[in-house]
Formats: C-alpha cells, structure tokens, sequence
DNA sequence: CTTATATTCAATTATTTAATTGAATGCTTG
DNA sequence: CAAGCATTCAATTAAATAATTGAATATAAG
C-alpha cells in the first residue's frame, strides 16, 4: 500500500476512533441509554446516574466533542439530546452484542431478573404483533416526561409513581401490556407485578421505545 | 434508585464497555475492517495494517477478550475472523455515524478521493438495482482469497493484480461495475480508471460486501 | 448591582492503555 | 531431537484517561 493510502487510512480511523473512544467508559455508556429516554439536564442525569454533577459534565463534553449528543442552553439549565436515530442504533446494537457475545453481561442480566421474579421469558414477538393489533391495552409505566418525548403509539401514560390511583380506570377484564425504558428498567417488572396482584392480567414487553423505533415502527410525540 | 438497582447497572455498563473500549483504538477498528473481508492470519494482518506482529497479537487480544472476534490454530497459522454478523454490523453502523455526524472524517474521505479522481458521486441506489436485476458485468477486485470468503452472488473475480491479463476476458459492449472492499479502498477505483481507459463502460459500485450484507441480500462463498 | 443556581473549566493525582523489545511457547520440518 | 517459523507473553516506558476539588462562567431573580 502506497504511504498516501497509508496516511488517509491512519487519518481516517483516528477519527472513527473518536467514536470509539466515547463508547468506551460504563459511566457514558450509561449517559446515552439515559438520553435514549428524552432529553434531560445535567443534573437531572447526574442524579440518575448517580455521579457528580462535575464529573457527569465532563463525559458529556466528551461524548458532544465526539458530537454522538448535542446540546442546548435553556435559561440556567443545559439540555443534553442524542444526536440523531443512527446514534441510538449504534447504542442499540453494541448493546445487542454485548448480549449476544459476553456471557458476563448474560450473568448479570439474570440475576438481575430473577431477583426481581422477571426471569420467565414471555414470547416477545407475539406480545408485539397484539400490541401492534390493538388487542391489549398498552401502559408506558415511565415518568411523563419520557412518555411525552416519545411512545408506542395508543400506549396510556401510567407512570408507575401514579399506578395505584391510576389502576382503577383501567378496564378489569381486558389484557394489559406494560413497557418503560428497555429490558433492563425495572419499572415496568414493578407494574405488571402490581397488576397482576390486584387481579389485571399484565403482561410486561421487555423492549423500550428505542426498540420499538429500531424495528421500524413510527412513535408518537405529545400528550396522544 | 435502590442500591441494587444501581450495582446491576454499574456492572452491566462496565462489562458493555468492554466492547466500547475494544472500539477505542485506531489500530483494532482497522483490524476489524481488515477481518471483515474475511478470516487472516495474524501476519497477513500486521502486513496489511503496518504494524508489528507482536503489537497486532496484542490488540487481536484485546478483540478477542471483548468476543467481537475468534481464532482458530492452524499449524503454526493463527487464523482470526469476526465473530459473527452482528459485530460486522456494529462495525457498520459505527463507521455511518462517523461518516454522518464527524466532519473530519468526511473532509479526510474526500480528499481521499478527489486524489485518486473519484470524488463524483455515482447514483449508488440505481446501481444497486442493476446489479441486482443482472444487467451489468460485476467484478470484484479484491484479492482471490477474500472473493472466495464471501462476494456478490453473480459477480466474477478479476484481482487488480490480474485486471491487465484478464481484461480481453470481458465483453466489450456490456456494461461494467466494479467493487472492492468499501467506499475507503482503492482497488475498484483503479481498476474502473483502467478499464476506462482501455474503452470499456465501467463504473465503481463504492460499498463492500459487508453493505451488501448489511442489505439484507445473500452472498456466495467458494469459486461460483 | 448582588446573590443564587446550574454548569463548565482547570489542575492534580491515580489508573489505564499502548508500543517496544526480548523471551517464551507451540507447531512443523528435517 | 534440533532448528525454523509464527505467535504470544511479560516487562518497561510513555501517553492517555478518569475522578476529585475548587474556581470560573452564564443566566435569572430580587
């Protein structure tokens, strides 16, 4: 290979490398999962992350220096957003990979569910296709905000802090399908066990919006 | 957040990065675009990348400690390869978002190839379409060995190194497209300047085989 | 203009990563 | 069994990365 060619490729996977590079520290793999959900403020995220707000900045700098987020001022606050859709199947299928290829993560998946009774495997693909149906009631059990930046079309906002008061709305003898951020959340794992003592038949799908977006289907933004 | 909750997720992301810090390297993203074309030697990988054996063993390590590749002795030969198509399409997917949200890496891809007069952007979906129907002459001109490990089903092999001997080879009045690697290797470039040159009607169909996995369509192995 | 709040920046320290070099290991051949 | 070849390992050194802490900056409110 010519030394040109040489150059353009070294040039060319310093750059890629930058991407990289930001997917390479747990605490800002954790960042875009949460910025997955909507966009948030710093201190938002740094509560949810459980970091110093210091600290959360700086990898945010560093993930909007490698420009997979964005940001912008709004009065005193900061908003931070995922750049675009690729960058949230980039997460997506790193995250699948890692499913797939490292047995740790498969460990640590499972014990996180069985501690939690989630361990049973519901046929996820036929709970899809009712749910694209219409033949289930849909609950989003995540916090208004998350459910207003974007959700399963026909899905009723539940957030799982507003569940006991909510639940007596909800018809008694119809199925009910709850989702919230993706297989690792646990609220919507709270929900259907709350439901299903109560005498609902619930059911949770154990994909989040990004998902459901990842397969192709359109969301609904706004109250609807 | 329960303390639990938060240990799951701090080991969850810890072992994710694991795979984002085996994309963190220049050197190991190449290798994995090298690996991608088909399985190697580690010698004919240092080759190919400019680097040392021993420090190409050592991020071939790392790779493989992440499970994104796989290795199989033979003889004295290491052979590595990808571990499968899903890391093949985290590869993918990493270099569109470059491609798309990092200026630099699209300043450094053009002048790339305005350098080697291919800066012109053919209707690349159009093309597609003809190979796809058959109309077109399709050439791979990537080495034997990565045609054999998988090409465009239809498509005959012609190396660069063998374009000048086998060019009589080629029907004169039937329209010609050639691939190679990617949108970032020469091989198809040239060799559509010296079929042009010669009087053929060539054109350069810019992805790999890898984009036409990513597709969705079915590729062939062996000599067929 | 001053104070409060949110956020970023800079310096420091500790840890992790990367390239080099020479030794060690595994397989094949004679 | 010894020599050759391919590959990996280990130690060393230098560079890069990460968390903490306190200072600096930007915006809003009184």
């Amino acid at each position: 290979m010519t030394s040109s060619n040489r150059q353009f490729k070294d040039s060319l996977y310093e750059q890629l490398a930058r991407i990289g590079k930001a997917l390479a520290s747990p605490i800002r793999l954790e960042l875009l999962d949460v910025l997955s959900q909507g966009p948030r403020t710093v201190e938002s995220i740094a509560n949810e992350v459980n970091q110093s707000v210091a600290n959360t900045s700086q990898h945010l700098q560093i993930l909007r220096s490698a420009r997979v987020i964005e940001s912008e001022r709004n009065g005193v606050n900061i908003i931070y957003r995922l750049a675009d859709q690729e960058v949230l199947g980039l997460c997506g299928v790193l995250r699948r990979v890692g499913e797939a290829r490292l047995l740790e993560v498969r460990q640590v998946t499972e014990a996180f569910l069985r501690e939690r009774g989630a361990l049973e495997r519901t046929d996820n693909e036929t709970l899809l296709e009712r749910v694209r149906r219409g033949e289930v009631t849909v609950l989003d059990v995540r916090p208004t905000d998350e459910f207003l930046a974007g959700h399963i079309p026909g899905a009723i906002s539940v957030p799982l802090s507003e569940l006991e008061q909510k639940m007596a709305d909800l018809p008694p003898d119809r199925e009910i399908v709850a989702y919230c951020r993706g297989p690792l959340c646990v609220m919507s794992i709270e929900a259907v066990n709350r439901l299903n003592e109560k005498g609902y038949q619930a059911t949770r799908w154990e994909e989040g919006v990004a998902d459901w977006v990842a397969r192709g289907f359109a969301i609904q933004t706004g109250a609807v």
